[in-house]
DNA sequence: TACAGCCTTAGAGTTACTCTCAGTCAAGAT
DNA sequence: ATCTTGACTGAGAGTAACTCTAAGGCTGTA
């Protein structure tokens, strides 16, 4: 069993979001000890790993509520948890090759620059050796 | 030269997004016709590439506003135009390997479902057949 | 008795849009 | 001559998902 502090360091979430998303009904199985502290169980860490999944691809809390329900709801919802999670990973696919084009361009920055280190400092006795690309500002 | 709304198409951001963006100085170099009306060159395109890359890794605005002022700035601000290329391209990494990471669980949770689905389907004629898996709610 | 750690509700602040007015202007079609 | 379209502006409301502070309360330990 883990506080809130130790899930918070554990899974990389602060308190604050776990307060959020319990009251935003992620966590409907999370038991409160005689003093109604919350005791987070492994199986409990392991739904605070599919919300992380679902947000940081994305997903609004809305959606991650309606997945969240459909499976208090029980088997006649698998279907549909399967599709949720099927559309899911297609969002973090074509993610995946978004961050993959900005990738290339933000490497094609970086040689401009090392290039255009590499020059500046052979100007300091050849300023003729300049080169700028036009996607470059002055 | 292209219109607001063909540059809208062009690069998939909407209209009062690159209004918003143009009016947070991210693109200087943007002519106006007679009519004040914005002519996006080919190089401003490149610009707004850039924003969107930058944006897409989760760079402030704040922040890409400092990077367009650096270019503007000219030669002096090589080296920490560089840096901020640098960086982004290793959160933008980062980020791939956080893609990776949920896709696993994505995966895992894909064929947890598929066998879910076949063995309910088996049920129809032999209920004792169920599995769950503990993080599965009932 | 002080303090740390947990709880709650309420509410303000943040970022980056997102959208809706309301009003202006100019070019082209009817 | 008027109407429609597409561009512009500024103001301002709305949104999502936090993020943080404040205020107050409980409990177990030093």
């Amino acid at each position: 069993m883990y506080t809130i502090k130790e899930v918070s360091k554990i899974m990389d979430v602060s308190e604050h979001t776990l307060r959020f998303w319990a009251k935003s009904g992620f966590f409907p199985f999370i038991k409160r000890d005689a003093n109604n502290i919350r005791q987070f169980s492994d199986n409990d860490l392991e739904w605070v790993k599919i919300v992380k999944c679902l947000r940081s691809v994305g997903t609004e809390n809305k959606s991650i509520k309606r997945y969240i329900d459909l499976c208090i709801a029980g088997d006649s919802t698998i279907e549909e948890r399967y599709e949720i999670i099927r559309s899911t990973k297609q969002k973090a696919l074509s993610q995946m090759e978004d961050i993959k084009k900005q990738l290339d361009l933000l490497e094609f920055k970086e040689k401009f620059y090392q290039n255009l280190i590499k020059n500046n400092l052979e100007d300091t006795w050849n300023p003729m050796k300049r080169i700028k690309l036009d996607t470059e500002a002055v």
